[in-house]
DNA sequence: CAGAAATACGAGTATTAACTCGCATTTGTC
DNA sequence: GACAAATGCGAGTTAATACTCGTATTTCTG
């Protein structure tokens, strides 16, 4: 079980929090996740295993706090899209969801540290969980986003097609990461063409 | 580094290997990878630890052996594609590739069992570039096919469309075994609308 | 059937790494 | 500066588990 950490009641501590993150992170990005160990956290962080212990009661809590913090930086987007008023017609919704999609890709861009943590946390299921947990709220926000576009659309096919959205970027954009900069844009454009014939072809909308 | 295993040179051999090997898999089925212990294993199929260790030289490899089943189911169906002559305009491409992907779908249900495997496998490295590899080789498979149906095509491009063909099917497909029947056969056919219409806008062919 | 080769066994070993705990040091308060 | 509270320390404990090795059993060969 993963427990929240203690409470820090003088200011260093939020620094050794910070530190101890940020230690962890970095160490995702150089080495395996196998020889992310507790020691060499603390080592790398320039503290010890006792202090370390006092903020975060087992591995597992450094880990969620990575995790929770890239899941925190999709949020914000998805909302503001699913709460736009209802484009009047295909043109106006495709020109929102290519903004959508550019906005996300670029959030892949800015989290790039994290991106060796989302691997790491396949192998917990407690963060799996948590994972899942937060792309159901997602797929939901694109579901309502999707049905608010096109009242007529089940809501069935909307929460598959928030799915297939959420999913498909993931996997691409999480790849485009590992490319040079031309490709990275050209798949990004390759996204959109996908997920705009995947909505295409389910909603109705006027030209 | 993971060795080859042992040959038999007893028929017995070959059953125990097939014993252990399937003590594995549905050992990934039921419980957490974590749990997957050698001493699990050897018990769950029924001999000792010692024997076990006869055949596989380490824990890694009796993964290796699930992971190269799994992989070794698709070979055949890109290379089966890719090998057909060309087709003379795009709805002969099409039919083809919509074919190939529902034959690509279909060993995805028939490899259920082996799908906790993938996920096992992403915690170790050799196993990672074991699968890395393979799908480079698919990649370049797609890769040709399409430069197959349309010449023009640069070599840049149709590697690119092959991964991403490649990597969005695997992870639509992989979701889908997950449902139920309906919403499986629905995301097949997401997938192909999904796919067509990358292919279509960047491969030029008469309609 | 006898001897040898292959295979089976599983208690024991070695390693690794998460986590503790008693003591040292720093910080806050008067 | 004195006391207490909070924080820092890291050698040591503990648990888990991959893998070994000396011995027992089975299979093969003549």
């Amino acid at each position: 079980m993963i427990e929240a950490r203690k409470k820090p009641r003088q200011q260093r501590s939020q620094e050794m929090v910070e530190r101890i993150v940020t230690a962890a992170r970095d160490m995702l990005n150089e080495q395996e996740f196998k020889g992310l160990t507790t020691n060499a956290i603390a080592q790398k962080a320039g503290l010890s295993v006792g202090s370390l212990y006092q903020y975060f009661p087992n591995k597992e809590a450094i880990l969620l706090e990575l995790v929770q913090r890239w899941l925190a930086a999709f949020r914000p987007v998805s909302a503001f899209y699913a709460a736009k008023p209802r484009p009047e017609n295909w043109t106006g919704f495709s020109r929102d969801f290519c903004a959508f999609t550019r906005e996300i890709a670029s959030v892949y861009a800015q989290n790039r540290a994290l991106l060796p943590t989302l691997e790491a946390m396949q192998s917990h299921p407690e963060l799996r969980r948590i994972a899942k947990d937060h792309d159901r709220g997602i797929i939901e926000t694109h579901a309502a986003w999707f049905r608010n576009a096109d009242p007529q659309l089940p809501a069935d096919i909307a929460s598959r097609l928030g799915m297939l959205v959420l999913e498909t970027g993931n996997i691409c954009f999480t790849i485009a990461l590992m490319r040079d900069d031309t490709v990275y844009d050209a798949i990004i454009d390759d996204v959109i063409i996908m997920n705009e014939a995947l909505l295409r072809a389910h909603l109705r909308l006027p030209e």
